[in-house]
DNA sequence: TGCCCGTTGCA
DNA sequence: GCAACGGGC
């Protein structure tokens, strides 16, 4: 009997490594494992538990229907895989691929674990199409910018690369197995969020104008699948097929996010080091009442004000605000790109640690293929163009245009020039 | 996936 | 007095 262990790929349908274990010969018994290393960090009100939770739920009574069951732990990964081992008779574990340095770190343990039993661990590619030594530069290396890369994933690609992967057909051969229970929120120290993932919106007629659309917060006309790719409660597979048929940009975010997930895993210092070496030595003034004043969305700065209110209230901010707000952070407080990849990691519930850190170095200048330093946004300017009715910014904050607002925390032609200054200074300390 | 400022060409 | 444009950050 195979034990096939879901992590962040929370969908019975089209998935690599759940088909193999189906098709490998084996009985077939899935599990999950709620994770105490990972959940004991977390606050007690945490909507992505809650989602996760919901779709366990779901998943576990489609396999009971099935005459089968989802196996759900409760634990650290390693101590129940030891359990389990005990308590089956277990030809090995399968699983899918799972690339940040956690995970990476947790599969070489269980492998281990594993192997000291002549116990298998098969691993799929199931998250991406092309994983990180798929798409390399001629001479081998991994791609630092994104347009080569995007060329080189665009020329490997093969229309039978999302083709599904086929698991219904050969749900026969799912482990039979007596009913089992899954422990509730309560009991691991969560209780049920009021806030929602929201959910896809996939259908043509939005992804057809999504390269037209996805700049106006007010419409919030984007598709909403980031957080459905961070859980696996959507298949990449699916996506890609979507972005073919619909919407080259919507395709090229995909890739993207492809992009990200490969330069981390090359280079994992990337996490908490700036990436290009001249920029590792701006001095940044990191004030702690301006922080919060950002966290808050008490800028006096409408547009930074509405993302970041969206943001605390709805665990979500549209994208084209992202890098507003991420711009305004950086450049016109100069507060450490760090601390605002950290408060997005806590807020958003469609976080995913390769694409926040890739997209805060962009957004900061810092990063392998980033938008030049010089390149400030001026987030009066971005009203003007994006939100010129202000819908979005009246939707999050109801007291803009009265004397309630504050008025703006800092004087963004001073800002601007000083965010330079600070950069150049980073590049001449840094010799270059 | 910018912004700013100086210049130019027109009124 | 202004819009359009280009170079520099």
């Amino acid at each position: 009997m195979l034990l096939f262990w879901f992590r962040r790929d929370l969908r019975l349908h089209d998935n690599a490594g759940f088909s193999e274990a189906l098709q490998s010969g084996h009985e077939v018994l899935p599990l999950f494992i709620f994770d105490k290393e990972i959940l004991d960090k977390l606050d007690a009100d945490d909507a992505r538990v809650t989602f996760i939770h919901a779709q366990i739920s779901e998943m576990h009574r489609q396999l009971e229907k099935h005459g089968s069951t989802l196996l759900v732990k409760y634990g650290k990964p390693l101590d129940v895989l030891s359990e389990l081992m005990q308590e089956y008779d277990l030809e090995g574990i399968y699983t899918n691929h799972d690339y940040e340095p956690y995970a990476r770190h947790r599969d070489q343990q269980a492998q281990a674990l594993m192997a000291k039993s002549n116990l298998a661990f098969e691993t799929f590619k199931d998250q991406v199409i092309f994983e990180q030594d798929e798409i390399l530069t001629k001479s081998g290396t991994p791609y630092k910018v994104y347009t080569p890369y995007k060329n080189a994933w665009l020329k490997a690609f093969d229309p039978a690369m999302a083709e599904p992967q086929q698991t219904e057909p050969y749900f026969e051969h799912l482990l039979k197995h007596k009913h089992t229970k899954i422990i509730s929120l309560d009991q691991m120290g969560f209780k049920e969020s009021a806030l929602r993932v929201p959910s896809p919106d996939l259908r043509p007629d939005t992804l057809k104008d999504y390269d037209k659309t996805r700049d106006l917060p007010a419409k919030d006309a984007t598709t909403h699948i980031s957080a459905h790719l961070r859980f696996g409660t959507v298949s990449v597979r699916e996506m890609v097929q979507l972005g073919l048929q619909y919407n080259d940009t919507w395709l090229q975010e995909l890739i993207w996010r492809e992009f990200f997930m490969q330069l981390l895993y090359h280079f994992p210092e990337e996490v908490d080091k700036s990436f290009a070496p001249k920029f590792r030595h701006i001095v940044w003034r990191n004030n702690e009442d301006e922080f919060e004043k950002w966290c808050l969305g008490k800028t006096g700065f409408p547009l930074v004000d509405a993302g970041m209110r969206e943001l605390n209230q709805s665990g979500f901010m549209h994208n084209r605000v992202r890098m507003v707000v991420a711009s305004f952070l950086v450049k016109d407080l100069l507060i450490d790109w760090r601390w605002g990849e950290a408060y997005f990691a806590e807020k958003l519930l469609d976080y995913e640690m390769s694409s926040n850190v890739g997209n805060w170095q962009w957004a900061a200048g810092t990063g392998a293929d980033a938008q030049p330093y010089f390149r400030v946004f001026n987030p009066d300017s971005q009203v003007a163009k994006f939100d010129k009715q202000h819908a979005y910014i009246k939707r999050w904050v109801p007291e803009f245009g009265t004397p309630d607002y504050p008025k703006p925390m800092v004087d963004h032609s001073m800002a601007r020039d000083r965010a330079l200054q600070a950069f150049k200074d980073s590049i001449a300390d840094s010799g270059m």
